[in-house]
DNA sequence: CTACTTTCTATTTTT
DNA sequence: TAGAAAGTAG
């Protein structure tokens, strides 16, 4: 596996890119087109003529490990270190510019960054303060709320006075105190990290002009994927010279979910003007098969600024796509495929990605692998910091850097257990709030501590006096000292030991330690910071993808979203079934349905020689079997461009489908028992159409337009439109309560009733 | 206070 | 199906 970009001599519309000197520029890179070498070879070119400073240089990557890689590339170009260069993610940078201006927010430069569990951890509890229930709006929908404001640089003033909706409603007395919330925890969330650099380079003129004249230039990759609040920071820090090179291709903008807007990169010329514009269409990565699918199926949308990827690479293997009869035969058919090449020599197991929509789907193929003894390696889908065993520990450290952390508390006072219940912690925490005091320092408080019983008393006091020699140890001890220190204090893998999975999670222990012991080595260029902080820090900020470690001759498994930027010899793409792979949910919405091929080109053009696409006709999803077609995205143009084929467990289901067909018994072909028989290939250049199994209709009632329904929770209501099919279907209710209002729901999922409550 | 059992519910991608 | 929340017994 490496990273895009390997040709050794510089194109001219790649030359032209590096060359340009002052002013803004604008590179639309195609996949494959070799745009990290042409942001690697422009900083090396900036610094080598003098034309800035390493420490002048700002940027922004979308993964730590794509600004590891960077920084790596640059110092192999320049023939040194590149010291103090800013180089990192929008939310690396941001921590630091939070830091470098912590008393500007009432924060310190220790504080925590709070994760999407501690985030939720603090919505719970000003839900609970607002007497508003977590049943009627789940703490998650009011954090997408949240962070979809912030991203958006939405004060809570304006989100009031422009809250319409029942939820933003809802929503906005909460937003109003979650500065507060967060103020008195010393923390911040990830959305924070964005949004508070803006604040303080908006509200600070001093600070402002202090970046801007020290950042002469700034690059900013994958710019189809900063949202607002990314997008401000980058015009904060570069006003004045204007010296902003964004890299990117509207083709692979995918992460609108989270707020990114594909505008900032389609109007680029608007807010940048006299902007030099560079395309990169030469593909150097895949061959030409692949790269005709991918056009083929990017010219389905519209609103783009079009471009054609051109191949370079000679001709090679055609396309396939697997039909299988369910997820399990699906998963055997990569994996016979796999074999069949490694058997020829044309690929090692460390060539080959098997890529998938949704982290679920990673199971089916785990167990396959397992079974046929292949090693494998899975990115991202439970970060190695989001392990249970880890996180406890994490908070205890976190604690100890932080008094404040309210999150890191209730998590370390119950790991291990030691005698402070729910209802004292609850207690403690709101009486913490109201005095403005630190959380650990409540629980040492004669005021506050007194309603509690002794013995919960002596073991509060017993805890703090923990956290307190443990703050004593932090201020002149390595982070693995202190570690160790601490676990062995607190008896931690004692009482991991009764637990079933006791030798796994004792392991990642030692693991974490090692971590903390590079934590220390590694000194990244930012002075003046504890090596606990920046261990802490980095436990945060880290993705999945992070993580991945160096080439290993192993499967690679991870998302779709996961493998943007990566390059591998073979890929496989699964699960192409319609309500999965597009997801269901994007059906109704034409700009998520682009997204979800963008995700689909993305996919496609990760792959260099061979590329394999998979579907299933029925898959277990979320406990129930459910039957499915091949995916919209093979459009008929694009199955001309496919090698065809089924596995030998759908062509006989195929057929004895057919001959019972409007029976509508669909679960009986499903449970036959796997066994040895494993699917055997026959060349068949076309799929029968034949298979078509419509009808996911019953078990799901229908309803009409203007019926009058009932549900568990909102009450009664009328039925005012309809829209999709089968398990997809879905009703517009207006309910009888005004504060509910109006409500698109699932019909398989919302459990409808007729008539009245 | 804790550990266990039962119930419920929600289905996506991640810095 | 699995994970969280709520309920229950000691």
């Amino acid at each position: 596996m490496t990273i895009e970009g390997t040709s050794s001599t510089l194109n001219p519309a790649q030359r032209e890119a590096v060359e340009h000197g002052e002013g803004p520029l604008l590179v639309l890179a195609g996949a494959g087109s070799g745009k990290t070498r042409v942001l690697t070879s422009r900083i090396a070119r900036l610094v080598e003529l003098g034309m800035a400073r390493a420490d002048q240089v700002l940027a922004v990557t979308f993964t730590n490990k794509a600004a590891k890689e960077m920084r790596e590339r640059v110092a192999r170009q320049l023939g040194y270190e590149p010291r103090g260069m800013w180089l990192g993610t929008f939310h690396a940078i941001g921590a630091r510019i939070v830091r470098a201006n912590a008393a500007r927010v009432g924060r310190t430069p220790t504080y925590t960054i709070y994760d999407q569990d501690d985030t939720l951890g603090v919505i719970k509890r000003l839900m609970d303060q607002h007497r508003i229930s977590t049943k009627t709006w789940t703490p998650r929908l009011v954090s997408s709320a949240v962070s979809e404001a912030r991203n958006a640089l939405v004060s809570p003033a304006e989100y009031e006075a422009l809250a319409l909706t029942p939820l933003a409603k809802a929503v906005a007395p909460l937003y109003k105190d979650w500065d507060a919330a967060f103020v008195a925890a010393n923390a911040v969330s990830f959305d924070d990290l964005l949004w508070l650099p803006v604040a303080i380079l908006q509200a600070n003129a001093d600070v402002r002009g202090r970046y801007q004249r020290q950042f002469a230039h700034l690059l900013v990759d994958e710019y189809q994927d900063t949202n607002r609040a990314q997008y401000e920071l980058i015009k904060l820090l570069s006003s004045g010279a204007q010296n902003v090179c964004a890299v990117g291709d509207d083709d692979q903008a995918i992460y609108g979910w989270r707020g990114a807007d594909v505008r900032n990169i389609l109007d680029f010329e608007r807010d940048f003007p006299a902007a030099k514009v560079v395309r990169l269409e030469e593909n150097y990565r895949s061959i030409p098969q692949v790269l005709e699918l991918a056009n083929v199926v990017i010219q389905e949308n519209r609103g783009r600024r079009g471009k054609t990827l051109r191949a370079t690479r000679p001709d090679g293997e055609q396309v396939v796509l697997i039909g299988a009869a369910d997820d399990r035969d699906e998963a055997e058919a990569i994996l016979e495929e796999v074999e069949q090449r490694r058997g020829r020599g044309d690929i090692a197991l460390g060539d080959v990605a098997i890529l998938y929509r949704t982290n679920a789907q990673s199971r089916t193929f785990e167990e396959a692998l397992r079974r046929r003894g292949m090693s494998y390696r899975l990115i991202g889908a439970v970060r190695f910091y989001d392990r249970r065993e880890v996180k406890d520990l994490l908070a205890w450290l976190r604690l100890i850097a932080n008094p404040a952390d309210v999150e890191a508390f209730t998590r370390a006072i119950a790991s291990p257990r030691r005698g402070v219940g729910d209802a004292t912690v609850e207690l403690l925490v709101a009486a913490a709030r109201e005095a403005g005091v630190p959380i650990l320092e409540a629980c040492v408080n004669a005021a506050i501590v007194a309603p509690a019983r002794p013995a919960t008393r002596t073991a509060l006091a017993a805890f703090v006096d923990i956290v307190h020699r443990m703050q004593e140890l932090a201020a002149d001890s390595t982070v693995d000292r202190l570690l160790t220190a601490l676990i062995t204090t607190i008896g931690y893998v004692e009482s991991l030991k009764a637990e079933p999975d006791a030798d796994d999670r004792i392991q990642n222990i030692g693991e974490m330690i090692r971590g903390a012991t590079e934590a220390v080595i590694d000194e990244g260029g930012e002075v003046g910071l504890r090596p606990l902080d920046r261990f802490l820090q980095q436990a945060t900020l880290v993705a999945g993808i992070d993580q991945m470690g160096p080439d290993a001759d192993v499967i690679t498994m991870m998302t779709l979203h996961t493998a943007k930027g990566l390059e591998f010899p073979m890929v496989v793409i699964a699960g192409l079934e319609d309500g999965l792979f597009p997801l269901s949910r994007s059906f109704d919405d034409p700009e998520q349905l682009e997204e979800e091929r963008r995700l689909f080109y993305v996919g496609i053009t990760r792959a260099e020689r061979t590329l394999i696409l998979t579907w299933a006709r029925s898959r277990r999803r979320n406990g129930e079997l459910i039957s499915s077609r091949l995916s919209s995205f093979v459009t008929p143009a694009a199955e001309k461009l496919l090698a065809v084929r089924q596995t030998a467990r759908l062509r006989s289901t195929a057929q004895s489908l057919g001959s019972q067909r409007g029976l509508g018994k669909r679960d009986d072909w499903d449970d036959d028992s796997f066994g040895s028989n494993l699917p055997q290939w026959r060349p068949s250049p076309r799929r029968e159409h034949a298979v078509e199994v419509e009808d996911a209709s019953q078990d799901i009632p229908s309803f009409a337009k203007g019926e009058r329904v009932s549900h568990k929770r909102f009450g009664g209501g009328v039925i005012e439109a309809l829209s999709g099919t089968g398990r997809d279907a879905k009703v517009t209710v207006r309910f009888d309560d005004e504060a509910i209002g109006t409500k698109k729901l699932v019909v398989a999922f919302a459990g409808l009733e007729r008539g009245f409550d």
